[in-house]
DNA sequence: CTTGCATTGAGGTGCGCACCTCAATATGAC
DNA sequence: GTCATATTGAGGTGCGCACCTCAATGCAAG
């Protein structure tokens, strides 16, 4: 049989009411009976029932992801994967909000963390762009003994809060070998294309790309990066007067989360120009794109891992449990035609 | 507030005891009851407590994975994921034991598992080559209500266990595009190892391996499969006869999970020869075999994941529940240098 | 020795549900 | 109508723990 707290109690030689000080972290203990109870922990191999712990702290946890409100595919496929994680922890009394906010003003972003407290929320899981503000922000939030876990976003990282996403660096470079062996040893240039290069998580991807193209493919080029600021106008603009003035161009990055804009924006003005076209993410676009193999390669993250991994950790730290680490990492996936 | 069993009762406009014979599904219940308390169910919204339940309940499950004997560094890796997977699981009450024993003789592993009753385990992961006396003896197991998972392994799928792995076929053929894309448009030969062709596993990557090349790189060759029976030996022997006899190899490709043996032969007979090499796993050998870039790229399937997709499979099972399938599905993952 | 404070023990309650028993009522066959 | 059987209700117990109260003991300073 499975030792309980009585047993525990029996074998340290106290009470039950100084176990449960003990194990509760409660004031007014001596050094001794923490030995004592923490001795006996390990000679009779006790280990805590979290179905009665849950049941006797009848606490519901709430957790909230903030979502900027304009996006694409990836973003609703987000807010998806969160709503499934929603239904499925509606039974183990944990609340999930998705809340969706501008995030072009910093100081609007740090004025909405700013209003929630341990009373509101037991975690929050933020998607925002790097800036001094929202990162004070967060900073306050987590000495208000909120978990944060800093989602997908381009922020530093915070020493007090988790990150749940890729090394953007590495994602950068696995598109970089990627692109560079598809390409073969036809030398070229190589356009690269963002959303914006504000963002951290850009710079990151660009800078991997760069590092081991420059390393291991001399004859590829990639050129400056283009901004298309999610505008698909500009985005033909742009793409069309860069592929007219680099006629040897034989590759497309697309190192921004969504690549829709972009990519219609190159095949309507590409010709019929072979281009090796890498992106990131998985979305209905980017899959189907891959089965007509009008893109090569997709780097990606897995929305739902993420998302499941950002309320375990919340979860976690609400309960100062350890968690296991390798868990939690989210892989850099490369996805072909074949492996989707 | 959320509502309790009580709460249901009286919505359901019955006792407590016919929503419990309801919610348990327990004999002697109308037709009409069970409509009265699923409606109300629905209406107010009710969702039985876990922690609840499995403190009523009070059982400890308990799971066995079912592994080989031999193997090398993967098997290893999934030894030790288990083993933490057992740690961790401790605390909620269920057993996990890892046993290992020789697959070679199909009697005897089905001898194995018909030793196994619902009484001694609820759940069982096998792995174990295809063979009609296992594939009868995990049937007999099903019917004597054991949960069971088909574990990375080549079984024809049974319809009543659940699978956890890789579509192999589908590995085949990413290894296929990811070598015949690095290969780039020198022609040549693929040499191809495996540890045996006996395995469904290995026939079927062969089989999306040949698919691929064909029909994208005609001006590559596959050449017949050879076979290592994990014996260094006969690696050495035969490996280096096919290079000898094929001098216009130009990758290698190997399709078992422990590529160690095939491919320290490989290298200790290539030469100067450049070739591009595609293998399966991620182990201590395979990564840093990629650090050293004398491996292109690995096709892995995360063993961690695996060993918690199997538990957690057997565990909804033995609850009559359902599972997030997107979860449980294990990806192709495409390893490089740059994404370790 | 007294006072004050820190520490401990004993005991109770409740979390939401599963599982059990026994009596009461409904339903159908005849 | 009678009987047998199916269905229902009332009520209790226990799962392992958190959280609370109150009294009892220890210890040190004065």
């Amino acid at each position: 049989m499975r030792p309980t707290a009585k047993d525990l109690a029996e074998a340290a030689g106290v009470s039950l009411a100084t176990v449960d000080r003990v194990l509760n972290e409660r004031p007014n203990v001596s050094p001794k009976a923490v030995r004592k109870v923490a001795e006996a922990i390990e000679r009779i191999g006790f280990v805590r029932n979290p179905a009665a712990v849950a049941l006797a702290r009848n606490k519901t946890y709430s957790f909230r992801f903030v979502l900027p409100t304009s996006g694409d595919q990836y973003l609703a496929e987000l807010i998806a994967r969160a709503g499934e994680a929603k239904e499925i922890l509606r039974a183990d009394s944990t609340d999930v909000e998705i809340a969706q906010i501008p995030m072009n003003d910093p100081h609007h972003v740090a004025k909405y963390l700013s209003a929630i407290g341990a009373d509101t929320l037991d975690g929050v899981a933020v998607m925002a762009p790097e800036s001094p503000q929202v990162r004070d922000a967060l900073l306050r939030l987590v000495e208000r003994d909120v978990k944060v876990v800093q989602f997908l976003s381009g922020q530093e990282r915070l020493e007090r809060a988790d990150y749940v996403g890729i090394d953007n660096f590495a994602a950068g470079a696995t598109a970089g070998k990627i692109a560079g062996r598809f390409i073969g040893n036809r030398p070229g240039k190589i356009m690269v294309v963002a959303e914006t290069m504000m963002a951290l998580d850009s710079i990151q991807r660009r800078l991997g790309f760069d590092s081991i193209i420059n390393a291991q493919f001399p004859h590829l080029h990639p050129l400056p990066s283009l901004e298309t600021y999610a505008d698909a106008n500009r985005a033909d603009l742009i793409i069309r007067r860069t592929l007219q003035h680099n006629p040897d161009t034989v590759a497309v990055y697309v190192l921004s989360s969504e690549a829709r804009v972009p990519l219609s924006a190159v095949w309507s003005a590409q010709g019929s120009r072979p281009l090796t076209v890498v992106a990131h993410e998985r979305t209905p676009f980017s899959e189907q794109a891959l089965m007509d193999e009008r893109i090569d390669a997709v780097i990606a993250q897995d929305p739902g891992h993420a998302v499941r991994s950002a309320l375990r950790i919340m979860r976690a730290r609400a309960d100062h449990r350890e968690l296991l680490a390798s868990q939690e990492r989210i892989r850099i996936e490369v996805l072909l035609k074949e492996n989707l």
